[in-house]
DNA sequence: CTGAAAGCGCTTACAG
DNA sequence: CTGAAAGCGCTTACAG
């Protein structure tokens, strides 16, 4: 391939001239510029990006580490941060953590060697070796959608307390008193986060959310169906269940199915994230939907200020409810179907 | 940042012996090779990626360019590739074209002024000049899922001939006579394949495909519900849709939704790509699936292979036909009628 | 406006 | 087994 160093002696300018004209730097001459293209045209030159990182110490890239690039939210997540790098001229490398913290180290680790300019990162638990030394080491840094209490670092994220209180009022409107939840994490902030909304929301209505009403799920679809069938075996399963994920949802949905059983009939459903599909499903979920988009974009900007070493702000934007049929008819004041039993499983 | 002449200070050694205790060198004593890690431990040194990949000129790292991350089929194809590159010790940064060429060309540019150590795609069109650049240039690369004809590059793919024709026949089966396709952009070869495999398939039972039941989209949402807008608005609508991805058939659904109908009382849906919503929707919808972790697999070996020198295999696996509801009730003979009754099984 | 030179952080023949 | 030195392809003070 060839270098700057071809491309000099193609115009009979020196290297650095040639660097100058190819950078737009003001002092190079109007013949010179005309060259240099003549001979990055001949050439088909292309600069050396590696090259000019080593010497300029940056590389243009935002690393991304995500939980799950298979979950609909983090890759609409992952699409509107690379449009904002891309407009303010950086490339992102996204770092798949699977909601692994062993994971999410080898990414963090590799991104970091890769001399990454700034490092966006939805925490897969309560801060991992790996995540902890990015933090401490300086590296330009952002929470999204997850954070780490005690790490000082800017977090755009959206609050969903608000959504879920209407969530709640709508189940409780629709009759519903035994609500569940399929619950993420613990480790992650999102995962408490959304139990404890939900808890305030039903202690609001005087309605307890007891211990065998909280699966503990992984945000992935595997967990949402474990939980939901430990809620279906129990004496007295819940009427209405709060997915704390889309992909949970999808579990539930599965092990409900599988059951026999449908939806809002037998057991009511919600889910925490909306996707396109939800308006498709068997029936429609209710589900609370975040403002990805922005938050995407915001969390891009906070961090490009922190690399220009502005202070980068902590953002938060409101989720909101989106209700469909899968919690029940509105307006019939009751669950749809009489008499919410239990059916026998087939 | 620590440098390595920092860790060598420390250690009390040369840069060059550091170099080579760093690298596994056999020739280096078991002393050195203690105080090496001990400095580094001390310093919490890192190498310094940027400045080894420009002398070694690898860097280590393949590039992914699909057409739409949102796109689960692709966001699967992504994940798969990106576990195969790292067992093999490859990063993988992924560029998004959102369908668009200048998109593509622009994330292949910067794929390779990055110096990538391959490039694998699936290109959006015939061919831009970006890419047929890159070809040119001689950076190993395998095309994936869709290809370019002509362009001398190895192609990792799923045949899904057998498949549209399993479908075809359940929709004959089924009593369907009038099918129409969502086609994929004429630009792309997926698109023009699983237009013409349904059209042979047709041939097969004497039926035609005409112009008017073949419904240009764009593998996007949008374009699925405007062409099946259109089909809708026929004198004659066809009984049966398939699309050829499934963010066209969401789009489909959406636009028979609008219109009041159901799926598959007044219209039978198929879809190329099978995704876990499928089983959820509203009825489950019958779709051809493709091996994609397979293929992602298969498309970094090949990949690896002409990085190293080897000739990297084109490899074509088989999709499948997977069977659900949303092209009528199997073993009535007919389209379902009047009453459909509703399973609760899948 | 232009060029020679230093240097970014590594690796690797070459000598010893 | 170890070190001095060259060099990967750039950018950028420093001189002119």
């Amino acid at each position: 391939m060839a270098s700057i160093k071809d491309v000099a002696a193609e115009a009979g300018l020196s290297v650095a001239t040639v660097s100058r004209a190819l950078n737009g730097h003001p002092s190079v001459s109007e013949d010179a510029r005309r060259r240099v293209s003549a001979a990055v045209e001949a050439l088909g030159y292309r600069p050396n990006a590696v090259a000019r990182s080593l010497r300029t110490d940056e590389t243009r890239t935002l690393g991304l580490v995500i939980s799950d690039v298979m979950n609909p939210y983090f890759t609409e997540l992952a699409r509107s941060v690379e449009e904002e790098a891309r407009a303010l001229g950086y490339s992102v490398i996204i770092g798949n953590a699977d909601e692994r913290p062993d994971l999410q180290d080898h990414h963090v680790t590799t991104l970091l060697d890769r001399r990454i300019d700034g490092l966006l990162v939805s925490p897969t638990d309560g801060g991992s070796p790996g995540m902890l030394g990015a933090a401490r080491a300086g590296t330009p840094m952002v929470f999204v959608d997850r954070w780490i209490p005690g790490v000082d670092v800017p977090v755009v994220r959206s609050d969903g307390r608000a959504a879920v209180r209407d969530l709640v009022a709508h189940l409780h409107g629709l009759g519903h008193r035994r609500l569940a939840i399929i619950a993420g994490p613990a480790a992650t902030t999102t995962g408490r986060e959304r139990v404890d909304a939900f808890r305030e929301a039903l202690a609001a209505y005087g309605l307890e959310l007891p211990d065998a009403y909280i699966g503990q799920g992984d945000f992935q679809a595997g967990s949402g169906r474990r939980v939901t069938e430990g809620f279906l075996d129990l004496p007295v399963p819940p009427e209405a269940v709060f997915a704390a994920d889309n992909l949970m949802a999808l579990g539930a949905l599965d092990a409900i199915r599988a059951r026999g059983l449908r939806v809002p009939d037998d057991i009511a459903l919600a889910a925490f994230d909306d996707i396109p599909w939800f308006v498709h499903t068997d029936p429609p979920v209710t589900a609370i939907a975040q403002p990805t988009r922005d938050l995407g974009r915001a969390a891009v900007r906070a961090l490009v200020d922190r690399i220009a070493g502005r202070p980068g702000a902590s953002v938060t934007l409101p989720a909101r409810l989106v209700v469909r049929r899968s919690c029940g008819e509105p307006g019939t004041g009751r669950p749809p179907s009489p008499s919410p039993v239990r059916r026998s499983t087939p």
